[in-house]
RNA sequence: GCCCCCGUGGCGGAAUUGGUAGACGCGCCAGACUCAAAAUCUGGUGGCCUUCGGGCCGUGUCUGUUCGAGUCAGACCGGGGGCACCA
């Protein structure tokens, strides 16, 4: 028998599937069809565990699902536009697009060892012109349905990266990319109205019962829907009035102030008289974008003199003041304070000796000595204190409420969201740029189509910071497509969550004309299961499920959700390790000493172990997936990723582990050449033991394939591999007359149609050398005969007071009385009801016996 | 602060609707093969006690529901994640 070599068989197996182009999806091909996709990944340079779990996660699903008959898309490209080609440029003076593309080429050589069933035909990447040219036809698309706009707004910029950052970049305050607190400027900015999209994209949540709960939660919170109502306040002496938005219209008898955002219109009208003001403005400004603000959080407000009067008849004037606490990007930007029944707006009045008239009273109270302390009441109760609301409950009183300010044509009903629209420029070079033309007299013009692509031109340099589109010579100065006078290209290039927003839709026809064929995407689409990261889980996700509305509106397809399954997958994780100078060591770098302690290989020092953490640089506990490939062979490393922990949970990369995966593998190829060795001899003669211990294989063999079955189908991989394991014990159990019979046949071809999915050379080699012609990959997944799935005895568990004291063996459905019976009569029950009397016996069929004593 | 998830042997993790806790793998121990090693195979492996029959304890902690709780309920402790002045 030969020793298994991964290297030549992988290869070899590589090159075949590739040949016959094997894994090449065709809409004409039988079956349903069955989409599975995985994230595309960034080329950064090399694949890292993290794709490698992810991807394998895919290949296991595009494989089983193939063998199960279904017509099954399995693409992969590059989302290849972003930041770290533009600093690699500026560091290491490459050019983005050379970057890019080397790193693509290395990244597709590594995941092409890994033996993935990619349609490889389907191949792009989003920095070919192809691509965004696609993306440029479709952002016109989007502008001429009023979906694409610009505006002056306050953005985020980031100082660090001379970028406009999206309110979701920024965390803390701070850039996400470059960790530096952002400022805020107002500036001409792209936007795509996601926000008319809101109620959607909130409502189609509750068709995807086949994602996690916890994104859909996420997607919910982000999209923050609230219902309540527009209310005017007039002001005192001025002719316009305040609008404010509020989830509380009920207590509205109890406002004892109102408040403005800092960047309300009428703050900054205010402030150009009131220096003080203005001081107090841009004070606000500042905090608003510190990480200290944040954790501190002191309410503070400026009083504006101002008087709003109370829009319920009561007469009653508030000060209007402005304050650090308010919002101008939530609601109207400007609230009023209801300290009794808000905790932040009684924190302000405190602050300010407000008054804290309560209106709400919870039950048990009493109307007369019920007051407010340190804490504001938000609980439901009945209104005092309330005109004519007096006596209804809380929610009641909305209803009345909003009725009378309709009325009195002071407010009206209205739903807000948190979700803002999607600003989309970029100032950036390695992008896809926005087809627009800036004349002096036209103003913003649309780039004919037939222009399109507008390509990113090659000779740029990265010497300084700031666009290099912008800073090039010749690139922005065209003629106006309108008048035909001097004007100058848009400069911004898109935000790369654009790029990401529709690829999966371009996969299913990569070279068509329009950016998606109807005919193909309504045939692939949606994706029937889609696998990534949860970091994804907001962004990403929302606008691909925004973009796909929008394609439909466009008419491009017809479905309304992009992915219909999702999966989110846990990191890969290691160990971490760190020397007596306090340097994180990489685990390839480890020696261990014989009392189990590490040391340096490189220079002896003593190593610490630390905990587990992310594979990542900065910790150095990264393992590199080729030399896994080069050391074990890339089946091994995918049996691995899959076996031990749960898919959605991290996974801990450990040595060990992994040489236990290849130990198994070797023992499936001894297994396997046990049965090939014997192949030409004619099966055993069944004697009556053989035939017994040959019904016990076949009937493992089925229990096995219906557990493994169900398993893959609920991504349960890590308990496939564990019945799998047992199966080959159970094989390799068997004795040696039993492994010529019909029935050993059998299972180990059985075995090596199921580990197809998960170890695909190992498997294909397998079947050929057990005598197939035809490719394993186009075989179909093994059927469960029921008949061996029938059990004749079961195990019956017997407790006395609940405790477990023997155990009767019994065939399936025997009756309760017999059961009973059967239990009584076990000496080691009698022992344990020890003579005393029987109060109750408890029968499940099938299941338990519990006797209940004195 | 709010919301969500998770706590099971030395480790990763199993355990349909409440019904034999610890499947399977790793590690460890013992044995076989070998001059030896590697590889491989076999057996054992939650803790404590044991007259070797077995007994007691045990799923983060404490209460409760139940004939019966890893599973259900309540309170708490610990770990992880998300959102965060959202009116």
């Amino acid at each position: 028998m030969a020793r298994y070599n991964a290297k030549t068989v992988e290869e070899k197996w590589q090159k075949i599937w590739a040949e016959g182009r094997v894994f090449e999806a065709r809409p004409d091909q039988k079956g349903p069809k069955y989409y599975v996709l995985e994230m595309f990944p960034y080329p950064s340079g090399r694949i890292h565990m993290g794709h490698v779990r992810n991807y394998t996660l895919g290949d296991v699903v595009a494989r089983y699902k193939r063998a199960k008959g279904f017509n099954v898309l399995h693409p992969m490209g590059w989302d290849a536009f972003g930041l770290p080609a533009e600093n690699a440029a500026f560091k290491n003076k490459v050019h983005p697009a050379k970057w890019t593309h080397e790193n693509i080429s290395v990244m597709r050589g590594q995941l092409k060892r890994m033996g993935f069933a990619f349609d490889w035909s389907r191949e792009f990447a989003t920095c070919d012109p192809e691509y965004y040219g696609q993306q440029q036809a479709l952002f016109l698309d989007f502008f001429e349905a009023g979906l694409a706009y610009k505006k002056e707004a306050w953005v985020n910029w980031d100082p660090v990266e001379h970028t406009v950052l999206a309110n979701e970049q920024v965390i803390n305050g701070c850039g996400w990319r470059s960790g530096v607190p952002v400022e805020r400027r107002k500036l001409a900015h792209w936007f795509f109205k996601i926000t008319d999209f809101s109620e959607q994209l909130l409502n189609g949540l509750d068709k995807l019962d086949r994602w996690p709960a916890k994104v859909r939660l996420m997607q919910e919170n982000w999209i923050g829907r609230s219902e309540g109502a527009r209310v005017n306040f007039s002001l005192k002496g001025r002719d316009d009035h305040l609008e404010i938005f509020t989830t509380r219209p009920d207590t509205l008898f109890g406002a004892s102030f109102c408040a403005l955002s800092a960047d309300h219109p009428l703050s900054e009208q205010l402030a150009r008289e009131n220096p003080d003001l203005a001081a107090f403005l841009k004070e606000c400004r500042k905090l608003g974008t510190s990480a200290e603000a944040i954790e501190k959080a002191e309410k503070i407000g400026f009083d504006t003199n101002l008087k709003a009067l109370s829009p319920v008849g009561d007469g009653r004037e508030l000060p209007v003041y402005v304050a650090n606490f308010v919002l101008m990007e939530y609601g109207t930007g400007a609230i009023f304070g209801c300290p009794g029944h808000d905790q932040r707006d009684l924190e302000f009045a405190r602050k300010y000796n407000l008054p804290v008239p309560p209106v709400v009273l919870p039950e048990g109270e009493d109307a007369k000595t019920f007051e407010i302390g340190d804490e504001a009441y938000t609980g439901p109760g009945t209104m005092i204190n309330s005109g004519f609301l007096n006596g209804l409950k809380d929610n009641e009183a909305v209803s009345k409420i909003i009725a009378f300010l309709e009325k009195e044509g002071a407010g009206k009903r209205e739903i807000t969201y948190r979700l803002r629209d999607w600003g989309v420029s970029r100032q950036r070079y390695w992008g896809c740029p926005i087809p627009f033309i800036h004349c002096p007299s036209c103003g913003s013009v649309p780039v004919p189509r037939e222009d399109l692509p507008i390509r990113l031109p090659e000779d740029v340099e990265f010497d300084k910071p700031g666009n290099p589109l912008d800073h090039h010579p010749t690139w922005k100065h065209v003629t106006c497509p309108k008048c035909k006078g001097q004007a100058v290209r848009e400069t911004d290039t898109l935000d790369t969550f654009v790029d990401s927003a529709w690829y999966f839709a371009r996969f299913t026809a990569p070279a068509a004309k329009l950016p998606v064929d109807k005919t193909q995407a309504n045939y692939w689409l949606p994706v029937d299961q889609y696998i990534g990261g949860i970091e994804h889980a907001i962004l990403h996700l929302l606008y691909a499920r925004f973009f796909t509305r929008v394609l439909k509106k466009l008419r491009l397809l017809d479905v309304d959700e992009p992915f219909t399954g999702l999966f989110t997958q846990g990191m890969v994780t290691h160990r971490t390790y760190r020397d007596e100078d306090g340097s994180w060591v990489l685990p390839a770098n480890l020696k261990q000493l014989e009392d189990g302690s590490f040391v340096r290989a490189d220079n002896g020092k003593k190593v610490k172990e630390g905990r587990y953490e992310k594979m990542s640089k900065s910790k150095n506990n990264v393992v590199d997936p080729s030399d896994i490939i080069d050391q074990y062979g890339a089946d091994t490393a995918r049996w691995f990723v899959i076996s031990d922990s749960p898919p959605e949970r991290d996974l801990l990369w450990t040595e060990a582990g992994i040489e236990g995966a290849w130990r198994f593998t070797r023992k499936v190829w001894r297994l396997v050449n046990r049965v090939r060795e014997n192949l030409d001899r004619a099966p055993a003669k069944a004697g009556e033991k053989l035939e017994s211990a040959e019904e016990d294989i076949l009937r493992l063999t089925h229990k096995t394939i219906d557990g493994v079955s169900k398993d893959i189908e609920i991504f349960h991989f890590n308990k496939a591999v564990a019945r799998i394991y047992e199966f080959v014990n159970g094989l390799t159990a068997a004795p040696a007359t039993l492994q010529r019979s019909h029935g050993f046949r059998e299972g180990v071809f059985t075995l090596v149609k199921m580990i197809g999915p998960m170890m695909p050379h190992l498997a294909e080699e397998a079947w050929q050398q057990l005598g197939h012609k035809t490719l394993l990959a186009n075989e179909p997944w093994p059927e469960v005969d029921k008949h061996y799935l029938a059990v004749e005895t079961i195990t019956i568990a017997v407790q006395v007071m609940g405790k477990l004291r023997d155990t009767l063996e019994t065939a399936p459905g025997t009756d309760q009385a017999e059961l009973e019976k059967m239990a009584l009569q076990s000496d080691k029950v009698q022992r344990a009801i020890n003579g005393k009397d029987i109060k109750k016996v408890i029968v499940v069929p099938d299941k338990i016996v519990n006797i209940v004593i004195e």
